[in-house]
DNA sequence: CGTACACTTGAGTAGGATCAATTGAAGTGG
DNA sequence: CCACTTCAATTGATCCTACTCAAGTGTACG
């Protein structure tokens, strides 16, 4: 989960990251990284080491288009999640959140049965949606009631996928490339 | 003005590009572009072929790490925005987006005095900030009151900078290096 | 002089925030 | 085995930020 904090205290939480995803490409090139991560899985990670980030780019053209390929996604899903937080109300929000997790778990090779196996809190996703946490647990239910999406503290499941997506918003299932891994 | 469209015609302003910033490396590698461009001001632009995009980065590295540098940026200012749209306010937003905007023209050598000349109108800071176009009239209003940011038709203009980031909530100047141009 | 477009202002409403308790499920230690 | 703490989920009540509806006022332009 990579995340940002404000001075106050507020948090937000940016996007949720998958086997094969790369962190900290921004802090390998400015030395900095503008944001914090946290494992809410157990995860393996592999570290790059960031001096050596020009010699790859120069000797390995397969792999540094794959890395491209990958932050430019990233920003798609960035993209995705803007539009969430800036038109969405809060039941199109977590169904989309819900559907986006599930879709791209599905991609990765996990949830093959479209229920995703996860553990997130209510604080969480009110950190991602920018919503109150006392406002998530009510749109939570509201959700299960419409029988669209059913989130529970382990378990994301979408019974109908597609009008789970249409009651999201989400444009018709563009035409989806398998990701690389790196 | 990079856009996106929802079918029942809601629309979300994505960001603010500028001189030198990079449109479409996504679209170069999925074939499909997710968004839309518009353009606020006159542009010139330089048009790459996307099907040789592959042997531009395994025959020109130190421009492939530019461009991934340009997209680690992008990236980088999308999260801004996620968290202005997540945790900020109206004003808090405003002010955000005010003082990014002034930042970035100043960093790509616009807005020298600290003023920025651009024509936006409140439909446009409407559709960026996810607010309804009466309230971002009154929220300008209210800044403009505040002498914190005084926004009008063709300018953009801060009196003290650093009280306007800090009203924002924006964490201190980090150490800002300069932008590779393509 | 009419149309178009952006901005402005007022009034009423609603979606979501805040405040305040309560319930439930694990741990933890005596 | 049971009190005790902790952390997450839940529910009720009230408040406020921002939305919607509606009617203006410029200003530019053909």
């Amino acid at each position: 989960m990579r995340t940002r904090l404000l001075e106050d205290g507020r948090r937000q939480v940016i996007n949720f990251m998958f086997p094969g995803d790369f962190l900290g490409l921004q802090a390998a090139l400015d030395g900095e990284m503008s944001h914090a991560v946290e494992a809410v899985t157990s995860v393996t990670l592999c570290v790059f080491a960031r001096d050596r980030f020009f010699d790859m780019v120069a000797s390995q053209p397969r792999l540094a288009f794959d890395m491209t390929w990958l932050a430019a996604h990233e920003e798609a899903a960035l993209e995705e999640h803007i539009v969430s937080l800036g038109q969405r109300n809060a039941r199109e929000r977590m169904a989309a959140l819900a559907v986006f997790l599930v879709q791209r778990a599905h991609d990765t090779g996990l949830a093959p049965d479209g229920v995703l196996t996860i553990t997130v809190t209510q604080g969480q996703i009110a950190d991602m949606l920018g919503l109150s946490l006392v406002h998530t647990n009510r749109t939570l239910q509201a959700l299960r009631r419409l029988q669209l999406v059913d989130w529970t503290v382990n378990s994301i499941s979408i019974p109908d996928l597609e009008s789970a997506r249409q009651f999201a918003g989400i444009d018709g299932n563009s035409f989806r490339l398998p990701r690389p891994y790196i």
